[in-house]
DNA sequence: AGGCTTTTTGCAACTAGTTGCACAACGGGC
DNA sequence: GCCCGTTGTGCAACTAGTTGCAAAAAGCCT
């Protein structure tokens, strides 16, 4: 049950909307943990229901018919109740090094250009957060809750590091593979 | 959709019945695509109604007794045509690394603790892969099968390494951090 | 033989996430 | 004034995975 957890966590950070908090859901938050519009909008009442946050009364005009909404006392209570719960270890899902085990058995026709695939997009997410991590965390900020947001930065660049190293290995090793199937 | 390619997998690399899959899925195939046993007895069902898998021919079913399968042409096809499909990379989602980031907002206390148990767990499976290569992959077995399975258990080793590293990182960040919340 | 436990299979209900679409409001172009 | 694309919200149906429980066969004990 994390997801509405992930909201409180972007609405303490800055009080938004579900279109603008569905934008911050395809950086930031969404770079480990990804949502729909639908699945926010659901959670937003939910979490409204449940008296966790409530809407902003009405400010700037703007366009549409934008709700905003701001973290209540309560909904973050839970969400220190729920950052200091311990957590069984997530049980590990990857399609991708199923589909190589299967390919063990199958034979690896067309399975590398698949690679290469995923290894362009690797590299394309490690050079996103290596640039987010020149533009945010310049050598001389160490505020705590900054040291915490690097830490995790840092997982995500040590996490496509190795993917993009693991994938170029993969690659080479299929070069040296005899390709019949 | 891919927990009935990776039944078709298992199959393939050896016949099974239904608890002997889940007993499979606890290790090896698991390692990477975890399953329960409902999971697996209904997708056994519906994968021999589509006529990908067969019970082996020993005596008629009923319930309490054991059914061993075996995958049909039509399931060796299409894995086949599964693993060589292009996928989008999956939607990144891990709760640890959002746990941290609501901790810059609303502090670590209690994460702590959690954090070492999750540092102990990864260590226990990086052992538990290490045993598993020094058994298995020996330097003088290199068939291609086998250099793809070990491809796939680096990538295991690798993974937990880069948790057991950043964990010990992460808890020494936490011991430089005031510790009010 | 009678009961007790383990093995093996399975149903049903639930939770979480995805996909496809609907609809209202507003702004801009003509 | 009217169509049209954009913004913003939302419902409904579907797919995948989880949890709790039960029931048939088989072995085990005395």
């Amino acid at each position: 049950m994390s997801l509405p957890h992930a909201i409180l966590t972007a609405l303490l950070e800055k009080p938004s909307s579900g279109l603008e908090l569905t934008r911050r859901f395809d950086k930031s938050i969404g770079y480990f943990w990804s949502a729909t519009h639908q699945q926010i909008y659901r959670e937003l009442g939910k979490l409204e229901a449940e008296g966790l946050i409530r809407t902003l009364p009405a400010e700037q005009p703007a366009r549409g018919q934008k709700k905003s909404y701001e973290v209540l006392p309560a909904g973050r209570a839970e969400l220190a109740r729920w950052t200091a719960a311990a957590q069984d270890p997530k049980t590990m899902r990857d399609p991708l090094l199923l589909r190589l085990r299967a390919a063990a058995v199958v034979g690896t026709a067309g399975l590398e250009d698949d690679l290469r695939r995923h290894l362009e997009s690797h590299r394309r997410q490690l050079a996103e957060y290596r640039e987010i991590e020149r533009r945010d965390f310049p050598p001389d900020r160490d505020a705590p809750e900054d040291r915490l947001r690097h830490l995790v930065l840092r997982a995500g660049i040590d996490l496509e590091t190795f993917w993009t190293q693991w994938l170029t290995h993969a690659l080479a090793e299929f070069a040296e593979l005899p390709d019949a199937d």
